[in-house]
DNA sequence: GCGGTTTAATATCGACCGTTATGAAAAAAT
DNA sequence: ATTTTTTCATAACGGTCGATATTAAACCGC
């Protein structure tokens, strides 16, 4: 009984996904959310409450459809290959789609609204500044011989950087100390060695 | 000539500087500024600028103030203990002050409103589902013989998920899937083997 | 076809956002 | 002492935020 609903709740939450994961949680508004499903703002309430369940919803179903690789890759035989499937994986999934790159878990806080695009910017570019250094600072101990001429300077940096991001991440979950330490350690145990 | 400050601008940009790093840029209202620094608004609109230009200068002064480790790193003998050195300043910096942890580079864009809290919390506990799933895998690698014993399986875990996070973040920065892949491969080799 | 129920669409709510007039207060210059 | 200049503090600006009241339209059972 009742009106049917014109619009597929499904399709509505997919399009609902795609901003959050471009935008963040915070970034994104309703009117944004109104243009991409193409569903009016009352009936987006209606249909899933307010904006933190409709967040929720895209989340689960983020983890659900795009984030399926994990359950697959935690079958893999060793736990080399298990983090290597998970790790390759998560490399398509964050460059898949050019208009929204990342992950939704990571950007769902991370990305904001487009008048802070100024200031991403200027921590994007203050993050590639140290990266530089990184690799410049790298270059020179490979001159030295301190690392192997095959050594990637550059990849050696990017990979630094990653953890030093990946544990700000943690960081603000709040991990301890000694957890971040055992990250390091790890980061830190192979090494490229002089040849 | 003409009325002077009652307010030291460095002490103002200071406080303002703790709040962006425990709000993040947008998550820090005029009015969290005016009450952490006791400023009225349009003094600080008048000694700073807009908001952004705020920011800019905590930014600026965190690098200087905070992330003073990287020179001093950058110039220690081996790229290994290059590396070293920053990552363990990195850490005791992102665990430093318990009301605002982590990275304000980072938290610049990661962090939010106070409404957005149950947000974060649900991203935090699905990234920490996530990794529990890997440390049990792991662990099961471990009983199989397929990690070492003297492996720490939970740190290995965490670990990777630093890895990923940190991939989440230079992904949304628009780095390529060649560098991400880059990235894993030198997270991968640093993977401990069966005895 | 008629009453009851659910949805659709317009228009709007109060709250907060970043930003700024406005006029009083204070210090330097004449 | 008066003028000029800058800062201070209250108050309010337009705009946007998430969230709804309201009314018309579409569907169901009877």
């Amino acid at each position: 009984m009742g009106r049917q609903r014109e619009f597929d709740v499904n399709v509505a939450l997919d399009a609902a996904l795609c901003v959050f994961w471009r935008k963040g949680y915070e970034g994104a508004s309703y009117t944004d959310l109104v243009q991409a499903t193409g569903v009016e703002r009352p009936a987006l309430y209606s249909a899933f409450g307010n904006k933190e369940a409709l967040f929720l919803r895209a989340l689960e179903r983020y983890y659900e459809h795009y984030m399926d690789f994990i359950p697959v890759g935690l079958t893999q035989p060793t736990s080399h290959e298990v983090a290597e499937y998970i790790l390759r994986n998560a490399v398509e999934l964050n460059t898949r789609y050019p208009d929204h790159t990342g992950c939704l878990g990571i950007n769902g806080v991370l990305a904001g609204s487009d008048d802070a695009e100024p200031v991403r910017r200027a921590l994007i570019d203050a993050r590639a500044n140290g990266e530089a250094l990184l690799r410049e600072r790298f270059e020179r101990a490979q001159q030295e011989g301190d690392l192997p001429p095959t050594a990637n300077c550059a990849a050696l940096a990017t990979y630094l950087c990653a953890v030093l991001h990946g544990m700000g991440v943690q960081a603000k979950a709040g991990f301890s100390r000694e957890v971040l330490n055992g990250v390091v350690d790890q980061a830190l145990s192979t090494w490229p060695t002089a040849a």
